[in-house]
DNA sequence: CTTGACTTTCTTACATTGTAAGGTTACCTT
DNA sequence: AAGGTAACCTTACAATGTAAGAAAGTCAAG
């Protein structure tokens, strides 16, 4: 009543840890990480500093937090889904989640400490594959494959200078002008040809890859069977 | 005032590009690219902070440099080689480069901007594929799997918290025991049977996705001569 | 309402970082 | 020796993460 009527000067809504990592995701998002900091957070959720202190003990903890929370979005199969499909479709997801995040990548590097949904992700995929009849060592090579794939690709994808294809095309001219070509005959051959084959996409190129890597899983799983191990 | 002839027994090697570079590097190897500060830099070459921007416009382009090393310390494949081989071998000394410094993955993706030594080494692995038969386009692709799963692998491999086996099993000890096991089944599975098989290997597990991937690309380089496309 | 305990936020301060501006020394050529 | 340039240094500053502790807000019981 008393408090409820008082002056409405803020609408005081506590800060939480949720909060928090929400806002620091937007504005890694935005800005990207390196203007991540902890003034600049706290401004964004209208607040000092060292108020942040409180729910985290310090930035690291709330990199931490950032990445789990990145891993949660990964869209997870179904149970009774076929591990091929499955598995192509969390890849994608995970890409997608990985080039809307760029940051993440390099955050989930040089912070190993796994959160709850981190491991929530992993444990479904696990339970996946292993319905799907793979050996425990199957799956851990598997999981092990795409993930670094996935990885590595988005990894690459992201750190590129462009994004569209115009843009790829104007960075492969450029390089094209200002390289001795004789000295490297099949970086420039490659380079000019996606230079004049500009509709070249991320999306595919990262396909063929995975396409390539599940069939061969495929392949171990058959042999896998017909030996009768598990 | 004094005489000059102070103590003049610094041999006085002057700063050069090449010896701040791999001063860096050392240093970035042993205490971790996050100490690795101009100031500190300056001191492990017996010289001030601010020498140092004679040779490099910024710590970016030490940065830069330090990566453009790191790459050319990989073996490249020679001219005649059979490509499925030299891709194993160099993959093999991407991986074990990469481990000696861990700090270049993450380095890798925030600077874009390829040196000398990079386009060296793109240009001798671009060439083994195409006079090894690849197509301009199974080329890009092949190149793409590959680098993608070695940076994914290696990324992950010198992320986590270990490095032999005993270290693998204390860490799965202590993830099991911390664990709610019936909410996270597969997971815990997972780990309780790396627990229980210490002889689990980093580098198998690399060369067995790596030849799942290879044989993926000669399958389809198999497909493309049937086809004639070139 | 007052009191006091507890939670949450803020103030101040400091060591470290990258680097701008300009000064100082060392070395080479003439 | 003289002068010029290449190499290095001194000083200074703004931005960062965070330690220490003060202050404000919140709520239960007297």
């Amino acid at each position: 009543m008393a408090a409820r009527v008082k002056k409405d000067e803020s609408p005081r809504t506590p800060l939480t840890p949720e909060r928090v990592v929400s806002a620091a995701i937007e504005l890694a998002d935005e800005k990207g990480v390196a203007k991540l900091t902890m003034r600049g957070l706290a401004a964004s959720l209208g607040v000092e500093a060292m108020s942040l202190y409180y729910h985290f003990a310090n930035k690291g903890k709330i990199l931490d937090a950032m990445v789990d929370a990145v891993f949660a979005e990964v869209e997870l199969p179904a149970k009774d889904d076929e591990w091929k499909p499955a598995m192509r479709a969390r890849a994608g997801s995970l890409r997608s989640v990985l080039l809307d995040h760029t940051w993440a990548i390099a955050l989930m590097d040089s912070r190993p400490d796994p959160g709850l949904g981190t491991i929530t992700h992993h444990d479904a995929i696990i339970g996946c594959l292993r319905s799907a009849g793979f050996s425990m060592s199957l799956t851990a090579h598997a999981f092990s494959v795409i993930d670094s794939y996935v990885y590595g690709f988005v990894s690459q994808e992201s750190g590129l200078p462009f994004q569209s294809s115009e843009e790829l095309a104007d960075v492969a001219g450029g390089i094209i002008e200002s390289l001795p070509v004789e000295q490297f005959p099949h970086f420039s051959e490659m380079v000019a040809a996606y230079y004049l084959h500009p509709e070249y996409s991320f999306a595919e190129e990262f396909l063929v890859g995975l396409d390539l890597i599940l069939d061969g899983l495929e392949r171990l799983r058959a042999a896998e069977v017909s030996d009768g191990e598990s």
